[in-house]
RNA sequence: GGAUCCGUAGCGAAAUUGGUUAUCGCGCCUCCCUGUCACGGAGGAGACUGCCGGUUCGAGCCCGGUCGGGUCCGCCA
């Protein structure tokens, strides 16, 4: 019953009457003669309304921008003087015969394409703002993100996992997470995977899973969301730290390569570059990092047990420059600032077998070996102050046996802003939440509506 | 939570040291146009300059408050 012609095809029907179905981009009206650009799912064309063509004309000469239609005409190839070689379908043309409308719309509240939005009435129109060819080119760009991770760990054994969302403690011990009410209980969102993930490492040996996680930090700058996608990897048998970070290594190759292979064109038009992943990324620990720091910047950060974002841009532009990487991994982070299942370096007292991936001035990825000792796990949580008796479901794992083993979480929307290169991760996400919106804005007023 | 900047038609911006009817581009409406592809041409509508108060003969502009937003920081992916 389809008998729908998609628009990347129209060029294999030259000289035959077909139907197409799509939206209006953008309508040139010359009085007798109308061309309408039209889009579907595969791309666009240009549409002939005539006044010759009676019956397509008294049906279409009053669209607008946004209004679907299904058009029958003719597919001609265009006179010489008329080739567009700009555009796709630049060659042919589609002459309207008959048709009709099949869903009108409103005046649009601007320019569908503008680059000049600013980002709050960006996001009060999301629903419209995102068909900007943009938007389409990012949010396809993450679609293949997941999948080439997806199938990358697929391909080395991984099994993908489903995690609950609703947790009874929070997941690392600290005190960001969204709270609600279940049957008179007090639950939260999941943090993070974490886990359920580590869980899983006794039952399959290799899991990830792709999700949202909440995080309840009252901030606001370009890089944070409160609703994020978590793209988790956990797997066992690691000898340490750096086997997970030579398996990051190799899915982020895998990433890049499947989106060199199939969006090398997006990603020329969003004027953003492919990264190179070498073959080792470069690697330093903390201190090291510091030391780098005060040696070159004349900052000195050495005694800080953390990065600041500002010296994090300043890493990623020096390795850039001088180690030939556009991401770089610093390692032993102190115990101090790392959650409570966070292995310990034996030969490095106080620093742990964990890493952040700096890629283009930000972390993307947080990851380590795991403590996989029974003990141990129980003594680290009474260092950080938590009261074991609370994490018992989850230490069940360990008390059963765990392998050592080791993982990462890396931020989705995060990856998919630096890659394409908008400054602000609420154009890499579809529907933020943030501190001042869920979809619409939070106002004073639906603030004391609650109360 | 802190710092800082900002709020002018549907959208993006302008308005000199405070001075008459608040300007421009896009979009919208009407008319003209058979080869445009960001079509073109002519005309038109649309703003109590976020809100409240103050200073002043006079406020979009100065001051205070309030509401809302951007950016940066703390924290993190």
């Amino acid at each position: 019953m389809e008998n729908r012609i998609l628009i990347k095809d129209l060029k294999n029907n030259i000289g035959q009457t077909v139907t197409i179905k799509g939206v209006v981009d953008l309508r040139r009206d010359h009085g007798k003669l109308i061309f309408i650009d039209l889009l579907d799912r595969t791309g666009k064309v240009q549409v002939i309304i005539s006044k010759k063509q009676e019956a397509a004309y008294s049906v279409f000469s009053e669209i607008k921008n946004e209004w679907s239609l299904q058009i029958t005409g003719l597919v001609k190839a265009r006179m010489e003087n008329t080739i567009n070689p700009e555009i796709m379908n630049g060659d042919i043309e589609l002459e309207a015969i008959e048709g009709c409308v099949l869903s009108k719309a409103e005046e649009i509240p601007f320019e569908k394409n503008s680059t000049d939005i600013n980002i709050d009435t960006y996001l009060n129109y999301l629903p419209f703002s995102l068909r900007g060819e943009k938007a389409k080119m990012i949010f396809k760009i993450q679609s293949q993100i997941v999948k080439s991770f997806s199938d990358f760990l697929r391909s080395e054994d991984f099994v993908e996992i489903q995690v609950p969302k609703i947790i009874g403690e929070d997941a690392e011990g600290g005190a960001n997470t969204f709270s609600l009410d279940y049957f008179g209980h007090t639950a939260h969102l999941a943090q993070s995977p974490q886990f359920y993930k580590q869980i899983m490492v006794g039952v399959f040996e290799r899991v990830f899973s792709v999700g949202n996680v909440y995080r309840a930090e009252p901030h606001s700058t370009t890089r944070h969301i409160n609703e994020y996608t978590s793209l988790d990897m956990e797997m066992g048998f690691v000898n340490n730290h750096e086997d997970v970070i030579e398996m990051e290594t190799k899915m982020l190759t895998k990433i890049m390569k499947d989106l060199q292979d199939n969006f090398s064109a997006e990603f020329l038009c969003l004027n953003s570059i492919i990264p190179v992943v070498p073959q080792k990324i470069p690697t330093m620990k903390l201190r090291e990092a510091q030391e780098l720091i005060k040696k070159e910047t004349g900052e000195d950060c050495t005694s800080e047990p953390d990065l600041d974002p500002a010296h994090e841009r300043w890493l990623c532009e020096y390795s850039a420059q001088n180690l030939g990487s556009e991401f770089i991994f610093i390692t032993h982070y102190p115990v101090s600032k790392r959650p409570m299942y966070t292995y310990e370096d034996e030969n490095d007292a106080g620093f742990t077998k964990s890493f952040d991936l700096l890629f283009r001035g930000i972390e993307i990825t947080s990851g380590g070996q795991r403590i996989n000792n029974y003990d141990q796990l129980i003594a680290s949580i009474e260092r950080k102050g938590l009261d074991p008796e609370k994490f018992n479901y989850y230490l069940q794992a360990f008390k059963y046996g765990m392998p050592p083993h080791g993982g990462l979480g890396m931020g989705l929307e995060r990856l998919t802003a630096k890659l394409v290169g908008v400054d602000n991760i609420r154009e890499a996400t579809l529907f933020p939440r943030d501190i001042h919106r869920i979809d619409n804005l939070l106002t004073q007023e639906t603030k004391k509506e609650k109360k």
